[in-house]
RNA sequence: GGCCGGGUGGCAGAGUGGUCAUGCAGCGGACUGCAACUCCGUGUACGCCGGUUCGAUUCCGACCUCGGCCUCCA
């Protein structure tokens, strides 16, 4: 049975859809002012490999992910920049999704985006208002009433007395209350804006989920999921003006990722000790970093570090050794090994124990192509490969992975296969003084060598 | 201060009331001209103090400690 941590109940729950075999699911996604950094990555890769676990399981997955294309950062940086604020979002939009599929992350099915969607929101301010939930203030801004909500603050665990007693928030003279949010901004002159019964303004940055979430999903859907910094007060915002519009519960389970941290500190923009997914592409092979992000369960906090992405980097050699130089069968999904990978995802998509489990049937691998069994060893490839779609890895041609990308003036291909033929001669002169030189040789330029009875073949670092 | 989540062997990282995580590193062995790869073997790890229990790393309580949210942030 499939279990899922709801952030709600702050528990692990069966899982079980409103409609069988059909899962609603929505996603918070970015907003596009600048380069994604490796904590969307995170989030991007997570809910990834939730999607492909949740349809090899065989559920038909209705996967939203939104994209937040008007706020106040893009207009400042827009601003900055001296570029329309279309240019900008477009550009980063265009990166994002170019980020996405070096890492192997399969686009959502919708990515609908707030500025396509503004009648949706206007509509959904409306029926708060109407409903008594907001409120349009003296400065034309059109507020939240948190007071008139009954259970907010449910899913942080959190009330209205103690929230501000905290009282880090700045007081909002127009507001009612200090805790109030903003649904619907009114414009400055010069800022991008839409019509709307309150005058020219933007939608607030909550609205904008509900209003997608429920024209694309309904009122009622499954899984609302997110970075680990929007439980608050974003999601849940998100509760209070779905459930006070429809009068309906909005979503049964809540998921978030855990942070990617830098020296133990949270990886954040507003910190300014983020790394950007090219930043480390730049370093690493997309596939060591997308296994660097799925090597922990999702939920836990992971440091980035220069070790960690150096350990996945072995990690996947060791899987593409044991992939190397075998015909992978074609295998239906049951028997031993599905039912451990199925038992290790289904508990709450654990990639860490299902990892644990594909070491074992590497192994395997390793033993039935040393013992000559090529017809286990093509089964147990294809079982690799199986689960390692599900994972969205282990696609590369093994050799190809192994050898490595060319960095800029580092020994070619072409260069490496000649010394290890000259290497080759020196061996059957049984000239091991030079053999070993030219091996000592590569290994100082990072490439290391391993015979083999069908030759020698070569990794690189 | 309020609310959450952690503290596992050299490192990373799962998990469990009573034989085993797993990977890397280390050590011994097989293989090899020697290595690498691979295989076999190898570690009295569960923050601290109490409690429950026949038995706790796992349950309960206190304490110490790290981190997240409480303000824009995935």
């Amino acid at each position: 049975m499939l279990h899922i941590y709801n952030t709600m109940t702050r528990k692990k729950e069966v899982f079980t859809p409103i409609e069988a075999g059909k899962i609603k699911m929505y996603v918070c996604g970015v907003t596009v002012y600048d380069l994604c950094h490796i904590g969307h990555a995170r989030v991007m890769v997570a809910f990834d490999v939730i999607t492909r676990y949740l349809r090899h399981r065989g559920y038909e997955v209705n996967y939203i992910r939104n994209i937040t294309d008007v706020d106040d950062k893009i207009i400042r940086r827009a601003a900055e920049n001296n570029e329309p604020v279309d240019a900008l979002t477009e550009r980063m939009i265009q990166a994002m999704h170019d980020d996405e599929a070096s890492l192997n992350v399969l686009r959502p099915d919708h990515e609908p985006r707030a500025t396509h969607h503004i009648q949706d929101i206007i509509n959904m301010v409306q029926t708060l208002i109407d409903k008594g939930y907001a409120y349009v203030a003296s400065n034309g801004d059109v507020y939240y009433r948190v007071t008139k909500f009954e259970n907010y603050g449910a899913l942080t665990n959190r009330n209205l007395e103690d929230m501000q007693a905290g009282a880090r928030i700045g007081i909002e003279e127009a507001k009612e209350n200090p805790m109030d949010f903003v649904l619907w901004k009114s414009a400055k002159a010069d800022e991008v804006s839409w019509e709307s019964p309150w005058g020219a303004g933007r939608p607030g940055w909550h609205i904008e989920c509900s209003a997608m979430s429920t024209c694309c999903l309904g009122n009622t859907f499954d899984i609302h999921g997110g970075g680990p910094d929007l439980p608050f007060p974003h999601h849940e915002n998100e509760i209070a003006q779905s459930e006070a519009a429809t009068g309906e519960k909005y979503v049964n389970t809540w998921m978030h990722a855990g942070a990617v941290r830098v020296d133990q500190e949270k990886m954040s923009k507003s910190l300014g000790n983020f790394f950007t997914i090219r930043d480390v592409l730049e370093k690493y092979n997309p596939e060591v970093v997308r296994y660097f992000l799925l090597a922990s369960q999702y939920r836990s906090p992971i440091n980035y570090s220069e070790d960690g992405l150096k350990a996945a980097r072995q990690s996947l050699e060791r899987f593409y050794t044991a992939l190397e130089g075998v015909q992978a069968a074609e295998v239906v999904a049951e028997g031993e090994w599905v039912e451990r990978f199925k038992t290790a995802m289904d508990d709450d998509f654990n990639t860490a124990e299902a990892f644990a489990m594909l070491f074992d049937l590497a192994k395997q691998l390793n033993i039935a192509k040393k013992e000559g069994y090529t017809g286990l060893a093509a089964q147990l490839a294809g079982y690799l490969k199986l689960f390692g779609s599900v994972l969205g890895l282990f696609d590369q041609d093994p050799t190809e992975f192994l050898k490595g990308v060319e960095q800029e003036g580092a020994l070619t291909a072409d260069q490496i296969e000649a010394m290890i033929e000259a290497r080759k001669q020196a061996r059957l002169n049984k000239d091991f003084a030079e053999s070993d030189r030219i091996r000592d040789e590569l290994l100082s330029q990072g490439i290391t060598l391993k015979d083999t009875r069908e030759g020698t073949s070569w990794v690189r670092e």
